[in-house]
DNA sequence: CTGCCTGTATAAACTTTTTTTATATGTACT
DNA sequence: AGTACATATAAAAAAAGTTTATACAGGCAG
């Protein structure tokens, strides 16, 4: 049973190769500006094709085109290379200390409940004091990079070490439709309605998004036609404007002010998941600011919960 | 001369066994998880930490750890993988219909107003829609690294080749104040203004921040205590707590949804300086989508600016 | 339609990288 | 200090990728 099954059907040098063809027009001048011979970047395209088993350039036709397939895997390749050509100069960045600028990186969805209150505590421990809004996926790495000093967000799962973590809340994923919706109370009728309603989901790029991926595949669950956003308000606003269903959270819900009347939130059918939001700093640089923070944060957004 | 440099210090295969050590908390057992032996382990991971220069592993402690770059290269690496998984599912996809995906990267100050009507004409065009908010500066950015197809946000002053514009809109930059505060008619009141009161700015890292910055310099005005957000619902936020005053535009504010009774915005003393909205794409690939895309957006908020 | 030019595919030999088997070295725990 | 468990290293085997040489196909001129 030794499956030589690699889970992936290309690699980043294949992808460059590709791209390089792609930009190049051919694979003759792709093999020039990449310094390797023609044969090579034939090889490599034909294994690319062979092992996605998608056709991805129409050889029937004379300057080289892209198929449909084609033009998708130059979409995705070329902003997966801008990806990882990130990742060495971050590593670099992290070998690289009363503070004088505290910048902190803030969920979407704590924004509107934290930004005063947070500002308020910091003015009083900084000179300047700076509050980027944004995904935890960015603030993670951003904090070990030193870009920012602390951050509040969704806690990853997995403890990384050199970071320390201090709770804030947690909260239930809920579910999210329009007033129009009737509620669905088993995991049926949510596969259903998936069928039927397009899913508004929260961009992958989003530790939210990513697990309510994961587990809308654990239920089996599978979307017919789908929008991504990365801010909380696009989400609950086109569910309000009854384009289709979504997941969220509470917070995120009272962060884009909809009322009652355009949306209703119901129970997440099947097993309760929630999400927990930290207050995350490189270990003891900051004194006891990051447990206050998280008081802060406790306390701002304690009213609003009550009110839902 | 045959430097055997390839562009990147890594590859997808490498980065997958990085990722299984750190989840299995070992190399042994990883290579049991990977179907391969401890040793293949064991020489993968020396190889990146060969090619990328940086100690991954701590390999003094004995529950294996990873070091702080090692915690970064950890996310990033999770993320890159998540990205080249989707991949292969959407190439399928396109073979058995028509899909094509749609990103497009929308500033934060036309959220509000554009995020709906944007998505219901965008579905007529693609299966999939996906909607990132956040800052021109990183939108620019990765429409010219296809992480995205299509922008709206502040259109760059310098003419970028290889691009294609429609304007949407301009607006002018207005003075935000509390109720209480009253009204700078001349540039010396603002000087005066910026001495007694913290100036809550956007942020550097955006495009309207930066040319705020550049203005008041302009007009010889230094702020004392500063607060500096990127989302123009913070700053609108703050100004409302009286907690400072700021500079903003029509926008910006409205998408904060602040009342008149909570904040007051008055034309800026001295020269009029206004900011350009528009639609930002590489030239010709989308047809017409950008053109009707301005349209759309232009018509989104028309309505708003009457209510102003 | 035919033959030439340009550019891509294929084949076999060769080089490099990756994986394996075997064994040494190191860390934590008793 | 000794033992158990885990990682590192060395040399051989396997696999992958690259090169040279050559065959094949599409586009274009006559």
């Amino acid at each position: 049973m030794k499956q030589k099954s690699r889970s992936l059907p290309f690699d980043l040098h294949g992808l460059e190769i590709f791209l390089s063809v792609c930009d190049a027009g051919g694979m003759a001048a792709a093999a020039q500006e990449l310094g390797i011979t023609q044969p090579a970047v034939s090889f490599a395209i034909a294994d690319l094709e062979r092992r996605t088993g998608a056709a991805l350039f129409d050889r029937k036709v004379r300057p080289l085109a892209l198929t449909l397939t084609g033009s998708l895997m130059r979409q995705r390749a070329s902003s997966l290379l801008a990806d990882a050509r990130q990742i060495p100069p971050m590593l670099r960045q992290v070998k690289l200390g009363k503070v004088a600028l505290i910048r902190v990186g803030l969920v979407d969805s704590l924004s509107r409940a934290a930004t005063v209150p947070l500002s308020n505590y910091l003015a009083e421990h900084a000179e300047e004091v700076s509050i980027l809004s944004g995904l935890t996926a960015a603030h993670a790495s951003e904090l070990l990079t030193r870009r920012l000093d602390l951050f509040l967000g969704v806690d990853d799962l997995e403890e990384t070490s050199g970071l320390e973590r201090w709770e804030i809340m947690r909260e239930p994923y809920v579910l999210l439709l329009s007033r129009s919706e009737r509620r669905p109370r088993a995991v049926e009728d949510l596969i259903e309605l998936a069928k039927s309603r397009p899913f508004i989901r929260f961009s992958a790029r989003s530790r939210t998004g990513l697990e309510i991926e994961r587990h809308l595949r654990r239920l089996g669950v599978e979307a017919a036609q789908s929008f991504e956003y990365d801010s909380p308000f696009a989400v609950a606003a086109m569910v309000a404007s009854g384009r289709g269903f979504a997941i969220s959270t509470p917070l995120c819900v009272a962060e884009a002010k909809f009322t009652n009347k355009e949306l209703v939130t119901w129970p997440l059918p099947g097993p309760i998941v929630t999400r927990k939001l930290s207050v995350v700093a490189r270990f003891r640089e900051l004194g006891k600011i990051p447990r206050d923070v998280a008081e802060v944060a406790k306390s701002a957004f304690a009213p609003d919960l009550l009110k839902n």
